[in-house]
DNA sequence: TCTATGCGGTTGCGTCTGCAACGGTCAAGG
DNA sequence: CCTTGACCGTTGCAGACGCAACCGCATAGA
């Protein structure tokens, strides 16, 4: 992978550097979006996890789905329960789990900020062609399934 | 690239968010490899950086470089110096700039911690073959292309 | 039943971060 | 020469972060 001498390191070269930065662009570009919404990264996983399904899901399955520390997401879920988009309630057989879902104006806020990021991820992309797309997918899957990234919940 | 539906995205296969967490991931693995040595991400940045070249570089430079905000690598670069890895002296045309550059023991650790963090980087490529990491180095190359990560002083 | 262990979620705390403001320096123009 | 604006690098500050300790609850075993 790495093409100059092994004394000598081009950080441009190495790709941990590489996906970090790449990783912090992405997110720049779409924070100003998040933005509008009075929310932030943590608290969009929260929302997307809780969005993308139909049914409450508790805060330890959104922690198990973003792979986030789950101090952020428990402040995040406070801040969204501020915001009127998301309530707890108790879940029946287990009084620890706390069941998280989101309110209609969650859904809304939800449905509205979807398209703005998809539109995002598309113009972040555009310097790809559609086998080009093919490989990047084949490669993140390759990549998450050898880091053990995939696992989640069931729905 | 989002094989769901408009209405309900899978944060899983959300770009943004999977190289975000693909970076994470890297990052952590290799924190354990700076850590031996005292320092973190951002002084590795530096550290690397100054190993790159010969001739000492200026704050800015390093900046421009890793694309890391430049009140992180003013500290990184305090704490370097306080460890004894790196020294400043003013530039002798501009007294605004200050070069900097490894000490000897600055120029060790490089070479010590280089293979260590080279072998990192082979082992979380592993799942990867040599055709797939070719794919791997054009798509990074494009993307950073795109957003104009790729520009860096001449030496 | 009582105790021990483990889990779900929150929170206090020390640390780190980025922003913006600053001090010091240079270069251009009147 | 002096003023203006730009630039280099540092730092005060407010907010965000992760760690670890914690609370309440559930489950297993004596």
């Amino acid at each position: 992978m790495d093409p100059s001498s092994l004394d000598r390191l081009n950080l441009l070269s190495f790709v941990p550097f590489r996906l970090n930065r790449l990783a912090a662009e992405f997110s720049n570009a779409l924070a100003a979006d998040y933005a509008r919404f009075g929310i932030d990264i943590p608290e969009w996983r929260v929302l997307a996890t809780l969005g993308m399904h139909a049914a409450p899901r508790s805060a330890t399955y959104v922690v198990r789905c973003t792979r986030t520390h789950k101090s952020r997401i428990s402040r995040a879920v406070g801040h969204l329960i501020d915001l009127g988009l998301v309530e707890r309630q108790e879940a029946p057989d287990d009084r620890r789990e706390i069941m998280l879902q989101l309110t209609p104006r969650g859904r809304e806020v939800y449905r509205e900020l979807l398209p703005i990021l998809l539109a995002r991820e598309e113009q972040l992309l555009s310097c790809l062609d559609a086998s080009q797309r093919r490989a990047l997918e084949g490669l993140l899957h390759t990549l998450e399934e050898s880091l053990g990234l995939m696992r989640c919940e069931p729905d």
